[in-house]
DNA sequence: ATTGGCACTCGTCTGTGATGAGTGCCAATG
DNA sequence: CATTGGCACTCATCACAGACGAGTGCCAAT
């Protein structure tokens, strides 16, 4: 890293830039510059240290009698070392608190996590993104066939954070009432308290286990499961994403073109799920300026995003997407605080149906985990 | 109407004005016309037939030396009386078929839902929006109250056609598992073949009847149904929208602000679903051409929408939203033909799980429904 | 090292004139 | 009497030119 050596005046200069530019959206000269100091350095001195730190790759120039930009690497080490720390504003705190505590005594995790991503759009003025906690994370509460016809049963998932998911799972040949009762209680039995994976690597485990043989329903039991364990997909319905018109008209994306794959981009949900889940390991809040992300369609876009948490585990991410050009203060701060509160209101979540939290000890799920 | 007194000429020159402004999107003029026609007219009478028509409010002058477009008028004329019926293009019905039928046998009508969207976004190249079945439409397979902890339970809703709907719903004083499986029963036994309004209705004449102040398991069961009625609400999670980005750098959309509200109209779905339910009722695809959608933020558009149905009812719509400037004639045939696909598809759904069809009819639920 | 001065660059704005598509009107025509 | 050719007029678009000004780089003086 190159960045340790630049002076004092240089990393000034640099910050001033960009806290000028995030905010008028023009190239901004050394005039300028020089007005906004204490100390009254003329527009010639800064001159000088802008071209030292175009020349180093932090500022570029539009074009010749232009002012500076920040390059990706000006903001990258903005973010990096000269941003100031700031609290999150108050305002912005009291809203989260307000608008998010309001939907927690409602029931529905969905429906806290639909206003999240409304209310992380309106915050920020950006696209708001949030993956949805993940199904692989989830630990199971209660696992239920229900029958639906003669050879397909409904599958229901509820975890213990109150998320539900059902597939239809077909039978091969049919079980009667007190069967398919007989086969509910293995499978709760089994696996109540683990998640998704631990259930896989059980199944697999007791279907090579002989007592399965012999025991019909046993053996029916873990071929259902099964057969729902396929069925489940990390699916594109995970993601919730609004506030795209907020990026209409933004005068970053004057280009059409762009704009359009930037639109295309928004939709195809499972590019989004991936890069979201890149930075579930992080516990910081992770920021990728323009061709910093590999992905195309994503070179002149910053995306700001942090995991939140169950258990001490990351099981989704909330994310502000906008042009390069925003304030990056503000909203690493922002996007800093939301997911907290995410991880403290699935936290109280727990909390409210916790009388099974022994039952979850007692199957050891902390040490047989995969990522 | 003043329709009728539109002579056979004046039709032909609105025609092909139309015809032409919507491939080219540019005012046509009188010469274009002349050329057009077979006899060769010339270009001033053309320019009568025009002045006359703009006269009536068919056609508009952008300005007073470029050519004529379609007013509201205008297309609404060419719609409902100029335009030829062609059949579906043998491409988009063949494409329809495949992407329909394949995700068929696939479980789920979420997932042919939501290929549907995709599709009709892709063939039409406009906004896609597909209404998902309304639930107060819905025909009650299964309902059933599931614990999830000391005081509260899941309502899981099951219907005909396979879609799923969980609500949680809370219980005053706790029941035992043989009370709750009773309870269970005894809903299934009223409300098994019943829509929503008709449980809704159910519930409260239960709730009068004397029998149920004795039977303390029918009360808790009338109780919690009633509450998940409640809770259940037409929601905006009930709408696909797909294709956004094929209208962002409509030349039509030029106007910043405009394409800004656009946008923010898709994203507020509540509105969207009333636009659609409103055309639930017809049986024939309807358009709604620019200012006549008094909804603000639509006056620049056209949605072309139609129903379609599962036992003879219209549970949902499917519609296509674009600039005004569209394909009518081939935008019209292919929702049309789309919603009859839709239609059979969940007439197949129907015939696969059919063995509850005789009990349907026995609770006499063709009479009692309300739209 | 800092600074004022100066020539230079280049995007933006403004005005002008040419171009051409298209119109409305009218008088001539079959 | 509908149709047509001719003609003057309108107006958006484009290209070009010049003025303007923000901003730069360089250099010599402090």
């Amino acid at each position: 890293m190159s960045q340790i050596d630049l002076s004092e005046r240089q990393r000034q200069v640099l910050a001033t830039v960009v806290a000028h530019y995030v905010v008028s959206g023009s190239p901004v000269g050394s005039r300028t510059i020089s007005k906004a100091r204490p100390d009254h350095l003329s527009p010639a001195s800064i001159r000088n240290t802008m071209a030292d730190l175009e020349e180093m790759g932090y500022l570029a120039q539009p074009h010749t009698s232009a002012g500076r930009v920040p390059t990706d690497l000006g903001y990258r080490f903005y973010v990096d070392s000269l941003m100031s720390q700031r609290p999150p504003g108050k305002d912005d705190l009291e809203t989260m608190r307000h608008v998010l505590l309001a939907s927690e005594n409602d029931q529905g995790i969905d429906e806290i996590l639909s206003r999240s991503v409304k209310l992380l759009a309106g915050l920020s003025s950006q696209v708001g993104v949030v993956l949805a906690p993940r199904f692989s994370h989830a630990v199971l509460k209660r696992l239920e066939f229900l029958r639906i016809s003669e050879d397909r049963v409904l599958a229901l998932f509820i975890s213990q954070t109150g998320m539900v998911d059902h597939r239809i799972v077909p039978m091969k040949e049919s079980l009667s009432e007190a069967e398919l009762t007989a086969v509910n209680n293995l499978v709760n039995e089994n696996f109540a308290g683990l998640t998704l994976p631990e259930i896989r690597s059980r199944v697999l485990q007791m279907m090579r286990q002989e007592k399965a043989l012999y025991d019909r329903l046993l053996a029916r039991a873990m071929e259902m499961s099964s057969h729902y364990l396929d069925q489940r997909e990390e699916g594109a319905d995970e993601l919730l994403v609004d506030g795209t018109f907020n990026v209409v008209g933004e005068p970053d994306f004057a280009d059409v073109e762009q704009m359009k794959r930037l639109f295309k981009a928004f939709e195809d949900k499972n590019r989004l799920v991936e890069l979201l889940n890149a930075c579930l390991q992080q516990n910081k809040p992770q920021v990728i300026i323009g061709k910093e992300c590999l992905d195309p369609g994503f070179e002149d876009l910053t995306i700001i995003s942090s995991p939140y948490r169950y258990r001490e585990r990351p099981v989704g991410a909330l994310a502000v997407i906008g042009p390069r050009r925003m304030d990056y203060e503000r909203l690493i701060t922002l996007v800093d605080s939301f997911s907290r509160f995410l991880t403290e209101s699935l936290a109280r979540r727990t909390r409210m149906t916790g009388s099974e939290q022994a039952e979850h000890q007692k199957n050891g799920t902390e040490d047989t985990c995969d990522p």
